[in-house]
DNA sequence: AAGTCGGGGCG
DNA sequence: CGCCCAGACTT
């Protein structure tokens, strides 16, 4: 069974759809209405993130934008403030520039061809065949993380990356059936999930594959799937940052993020990479006052995947008028109050530390 | 082929 | 703290 053949292929797949509705499914919001729209924005935002996260999120965004016009007629402040706290914000971006061209391109109506929608930004491979066959059920397969550990383990396969890469493409190629694809690939994906661990040792018992896997009961010591979308080393670099929070009657002062990768489009405190710089801008607009108060935060470490980033916030409570600086924020900033009035997208920790001093003023208000 | 891109959750 | 998550894109 570990050969592949058109037989074993065929018993393989068999198995895992058998597998998948026999067992209790889950079930999921875009899998209620699985109009091709839901589920785009479902495989955008699954990518690199937990079901269980992407849940509110997808309720929010669907509610708010329920189809690729409604998109375009909005803006990208907005979309990002629905996709605040997700992460991967490229992908905000992406499905905007995709909503942008299926209305031109496509009279709003959302292809149904997998070369085009590869095309689009933010779809690959993998997401192109999640979305047409778990959508329209036709016969492509489904390369995810989840699939990857099955395939791996069940072959046995070792060796360099590109290699694997390669070899588990064409093996998903051959095992997705022509019919049940949908179910098949969802299968796949449960079963990596739910019975073949990544962490803990898989319960094999319970797996439909079990017979002719190459690694059955295996004793889990050492993840191996992590050889693919994760790096060794990955906080090897550390950066500190110096972020200045003006607060004037409890609103915020944030600047858009132009430019750069992490963060672009969303709205965050300004930042200094010196303390000089800091000492430098507040002079420039005056903001150091005998009336303006001023206190030094905590330190607050938060890790991207490839850095870890130490924040120095310093807190400024302007008390004074202060016309420079109005003109200024003009044209470089906005006050922002938290009441979810504008729309814009914030990264997490900003939006904590806006949060943390709220409740703290508030807190200290009510004794 | 390797690096980049967030944030959360779990052991 | 290390690893993982319905990966895609750039360099």
């Amino acid at each position: 069974m570990n050969d592949m053949n058109d037989k074993n292929e065929k018993i393989f797949s068999r198995r895992v759809v058998q597998w998948y509705l026999s067992t209790k499914r889950r079930s999921l919001p875009w899998t209620q209405n699985r109009s091709i729209y839901n589920v785009w924005i479902s495989e955008i935002m699954l990518q690199q993130t937990r079901v269980s996260t992407v849940i509110p999120y997808y309720n929010r965004f669907v509610k708010r934008f329920p189809n690729v016009q409604s998109i375009v007629d909005s803006n990208m402040d907005e979309i990002l403030y629905y996709w605040s706290g997700l992460g991967y914000y490229a992908r905000a971006r992406n499905i905007y520039e995709t909503a942008r061209r299926v209305v031109k391109d496509f009279k709003g109506v959302f292809p149904l061809d997998f070369q085009t929608i590869s095309s689009f930004p933010g779809i690959g491979r993998s997401t192109a065949g999640a979305i047409l066959s778990i959508s329209e059920n036709l016969s492509f397969p489904v390369l995810d993380g989840n699939v990857r550990r099955v395939l791996i383990r069940f072959f046995g396969l070792k060796g360099i990356k590109s290699q694997i890469e390669k070899e588990l493409w064409s093996i998903v190629d051959r095992l997705v059936p022509k019919v049940d694809s949908r179910i098949f690939n969802q299968g796949m994906m449960d079963l990596g999930s739910e019975i073949c661990l990544p962490l803990k040792s898989p319960i094999c018992q319970d797996c439909p594959l079990e017979k002719d896997c190459f690694s059955r009961n295996m004793k889990l010591i050492k993840p191996e799937s992590s050889i693919f979308h994760d790096r060794k080393n990955r906080y090897l670099k550390e950066k500190e940052v110096q972020l200045l929070i003006l607060i004037k009657k409890d609103r915020f002062f944030l600047k858009k993020v132009l430019k750069g990768r992490i963060w672009r489009g969303l709205y965050i405190f300004p930042e200094f990479y010196s303390t000089d710089q800091l000492r430098l801008f507040l002079k420039k607009f005056d903001l150091i006052y005998p009336k303006d108060q001023i206190i030094k935060m905590k330190p607050i470490l938060h890790s991207f995947s490839h850095i870890k980033l130490k924040i120095f916030p310093t807190k400024i409570t302007i008390r004074k008028r202060n016309d420079q600086f109005s003109e200024h924020i003009k044209k470089h900033g906005i006050w922002y109050d938290m009441s979810g009035k504008q729309k814009i997208g914030i990264p997490k920790p900003i939006y904590s530390l806006m949060k943390e001093i709220i409740n703290f003023s508030n807190s200290k208000k009510s004794f």
